[in-house]
DNA sequence: TCTGGGGTCCTAGGACCC
DNA sequence: TCTGGGGTCCTAGGACCC
């Protein structure tokens, strides 16, 4: 019996804004006449340096040429880049924007899948009655060519769109040329397009591994997906297989729009100085417990691990978690844990850095009918009706006493501090 | 290199149980 | 306590992503 190949009757997009947070801003900023276009000069995203948050969160191409890097500090790239523009972030912004990318994107396909704030997948089928080959091929770089097309005209940024069999390669594919390209990379093309790239470049090949790699005499994809994986196994475990597997083009993953079960959350900050008390640390936990206990509530979690993360003026870095013996969301209760985390230990070293995560979530149907726990109700009603004030008339609208004098932001931690600010829809500024 | 903040997954090693 | 081996749970830390 002869056996039929399935054949796959759809492809990948992976949409990727360029330089995301800059060209946004960028956007926003001519609509609201300005006259200078952050694009076109050397420029970057970058946080507070009064606060110690100095560091570039995206960069133009002009500055990129300066050889400046996402994640160095400002005070660096400006000896990179003298005459650097620098402009502070705007998240609320941000989101937004990537709120009206994927609505054009849904436009084209019913099933898109949102990667990151900057990032999409799109299931694309092939047009009816065509089969997989340089014709449908074609269709798809026309659709994508079309969906970028319409991208940049009705909001005035470019994006990458990457075409792929799978997610793995539509990703890299995005990723090969910048800015304002659509690229494929089918299984055919990998040898020319993908496997003479140096190994770091593959997606979950990060600076260690290229490291241990290039060790082993593995220097571009092609000798990765040449080698034993056995071999790779042996060196570098269970991400090993996977690399090996991405290397070779092998993703067996589906674009999905099923959300995605949140597994831990946290906040942490660092602090625009140095903690040298327990008091003020304790306090500094509070407000990073009421934003992180805040949004376990709204996804209807209770957490029943709690952790604590410190982190010195010399940049050492400790850890410490514990189990507790009841689940709870409770705002007070996470906080009377995490001192306790807190001071196990802490050893009175300045403290530069500060963070509170909650992990093995589990839900909190059980505390509906815990209320036996009668000393635990006034501690949910209290919260509840907190998070209601908070949700009615904003973040700020409540806080615990103890920060009404103190310089301590009463909720601390979160990129989306300004999520509350609406502003004006992109229109096109062409 | 004067180093942010949100996550995920994996591994090593210790404690404890049978 | 000169001690085998398998399993589970837990914590700490590292690596990766955006």
């Amino acid at each position: 019996m002869m056996k039929v190949e399935a054949k796959q009757m759809y492809c990948v997009f992976h949409v990727d804004v360029n330089s995301a947070y800059l060209s946004w801003e960028a956007v926003y900023r001519l609509q609201q006449g300005d006259s200078v276009d952050l694009r076109a000069i050397s420029s970057v995203v970058g946080g507070n340096e009064a606060d110690r948050h100095g560091i570039v969160l995206a960069k133009s191409i002009p500055a990129k040429k300066y050889g400046i890097h996402t994640g160095e500090t400002l005070h660096s790239a400006r000896q990179k880049c003298p005459g650097l523009m620098v402009v502070p972030p705007r998240y609320g912004l941000y989101m937004q924007c990537s709120e009206a990318m994927v609505a054009i994107m849904s436009q084209y396909a019913p099933l898109i899948q949102r990667y990151s704030i900057d990032e999409a997948f799109l299931h694309y089928q092939f047009p009816p009655g065509m089969t997989p080959g340089p014709e449908a091929e074609a269709a798809a770089v026309k659709a994508a060519t079309r969906l970028k097309a319409q991208i940049r005209q009705e909001l005035g940024f470019t994006v990458n769109v990457g075409i792929g069999p799978n997610k793995l390669l539509a990703k890299m594919a995005s990723e090969l040329r910048k800015p304002d390209q659509v690229h494929t990379l089918f299984l055919h093309e990998m040898p020319e397009k993908m496997w003479p790239l140096p190994v770091q470049e593959l997606f979950f090949v990060g600076r260690a591994t290229a490291r241990k790699l290039r060790g082993y005499n593995i220097f571009t994809i092609g000798q990765l997906a040449a080698t034993d994986p056995k071999l790779i196994h042996c060196w570098l475990k269970k991400p090993g297989l996977l690399i090996w597997q991405y290397a070779n083009g092998l993703d067996h993953s589906r674009v999905t729009d099923e959300p995605v079960p949140v597994k831990s959350i946290g906040n942490s900050s660092t602090l625009a100085f140095d903690v040298t008390d327990r008091a003020t640390a304790h306090q500094i936990l509070l407000s990073l417990c009421e934003t992180t206990a805040m949004r376990l509530r709204k996804i209807r979690r209770c957490a029943q691990v709690v952790s604590v993360t410190l982190r010195s003026d010399k940049l050492i870095t400790c850890h410490h978690q514990r189990r507790l013996e009841v689940p709870t969301d409770v705002t007070s209760l996470i906080w009377q844990e995490a001192c306790r985390l807190f001071d196990d230990i802490w050893q009175k070293e300045p403290l530069r850095h500060m963070g509170m995560h909650l992990s093995d979530l589990c839900s909190n149907d059980y505390y509906q009918l815990s209320l036996f726990h009668q000393h635990l109700e006034k501690h949910h009603q209290l919260d509840k009706t907190i998070d209601a004030l908070r949700s009615r008339f904003g973040t700020r609208a409540v806080f615990r006493g103890c920060f009404s004098h103190s310089p301590i932001q009463p909720l601390m931690g979160g990129v989306l501090q300004d999520q509350e600010v609406e502003y004006p829809m992109m229109a096109s500024y062409l």
